[in-house]
DNA sequence: AGCGCATTACGTACGCTGTACGTAACTAGG
DNA sequence: CCTAGTTACGTACAGCGTACGTAATGCGCT
């Protein structure tokens, strides 16, 4: 059985083997290893069916024999990564817990820089994405409301933490790959940008421009959103 | 001049035309709304360089006096839908307005399924993107803080939409997409998941799947995510 | 023990992508 | 008017995901 692109099923219900015919040369954490190795060292771009095989030592085609479709792939690598979790002994402050889990996946993004591009098409439920939640809900014990709203909250967070880090990666990338400077760059948008407010049309822009912010901070910029986050879902506050 | 991959400037800050030689043939309005047309017939994948020269009638390469990359189109793109949002006046009630202003943004990705997809490389600031962004502005003019945390606000509100409406949208596609029934494929997951929830490791995730919770109103998530998004940000509260 | 067949391995090939490059037609500025 | 810069666009290339066909392999069953 080759590729099938028209098989939707969730790659972790399909076993990993079924018995009949040869020996399978590689496993699936051979394959995600392989493919995380490649974006780690080149980026998610490099990540194509050929590379992998090649990393691996085997044709091209071999890997659907592991995999319907290429999406599983990110599927495999998002899952290998996310074991790199350190899951603790939840301390009973749920705020305490939550905040660190969120920190420690930031830590996780910035080790595997490709990881906020895949971490949308998130439908299947990995078994390392099962340890996960598990340890989010063992944090949340302590938290009053349902699972439901536990869930919720887990969610949400998630999806803050990969938006700001996800954010904050593209905006380093994109400083790192100018074939001008930094200051060159910076310069023609400030100078479209002052020209469009020098327009009049938009003051609240212009005023906020004018407002002496300082250097920004990313650091606390993300823990003001995690706080933020924490807080519309706090019952005590 | 032909296409420059290197060349990383903002589409905005170049003009769009310089004087010299033929006239062009299409503005980039043109081009932006051929690929909205593309993109909410045949969806953001049908949205090439080809076909979109074929839309508009003209030859693949003739694009590149336009734009200089791919991912500039991609930029008129949400520009273009951009002009879509309705900017009222404020009502003098940033909480309530700036949930208008969420709401109006799901309705727009509704219709525009592919949005989602394109907002995370939300860098440069497009002609719409401003005019929205000081329409948030004028809306939190009743709201009590800094433009530093005004812009923390929108950009923290816009992330959550962007997250739940993609979701929400990569959900209902997936069922859509299906070769099989929506039953079979939940059946598959339910036995997989039951099958790893069985083995004991996740004893919160068996009791949160025990908990009767009713049909899951998508809008009513959302509407929650908002308030609380909301309320991290709400001095009064 | 040995047959049958599902599975693995993988080369070849197809259609598609973004875009570099070269050439011809055209027009505004000096 | 001339010429330099711009538009238009055909051709070409490297790379992609993956359908398909064929040969080798080894488990499960009789």
């Amino acid at each position: 059985m080759a590729g099938r692109a028209d098989v939707p099923e969730v790659i972790w219900a399909r076993p990993e083997r079924t018995g009949r015919g040869p020996r399978p040369a590689y496993t699936r954490a051979d394959i995600a290893a392989a493919a995380v190795r490649i974006a780690d060292e080149r980026g998610l771009d490099a990540v194509s069916m050929r590379h992998v095989a090649a990393e691996l030592g085997c044709g091209t085609m071999s890997l659907y024999n592991y995999l319907p479709r290429k999406e599983d792939l990110y599927e495999l690598m998002v899952d290998a990564v996310g074991a790199e979790h350190e899951l603790w002994e939840p301390s009973g402050d749920w705020r305490a817990d939550m905040l660190r889990v969120a920190h420690q996946t930031r830590t996780l993004m910035l080790r595997h820089p490709w990881l906020p591009a895949l971490m949308s098409p998130v439908y299947g439920f990995s078994p390392n994405a099962l340890r996960y939640l598990e340890h989010c809900l063992a944090c949340l014990d302590s938290f009053e409301g349902t699972y439901g709203t536990k869930f919720e909250l887990v969610a949400m967070l998630n999806g803050v933490v990969t938006t700001y880090v996800g954010n904050e990666l593209a905006t380093a990338e994109r400083a790192r790959a100018l074939p001008w400077s930094e200051e060159r760059e910076q310069s023609v948008r400030i100078a479209y940008l002052g020209a469009q407010i020098a327009t009049g049309a938009y003051p609240r822009m212009a005023a906020a421009f004018m407002e002496d912010s300082g250097p920004i901070d990313l650091e606390a910029v993300f823990q003001r959103a995690l706080e933020r986050v924490l807080d519309g879902f706090d019952p005590t506050r």
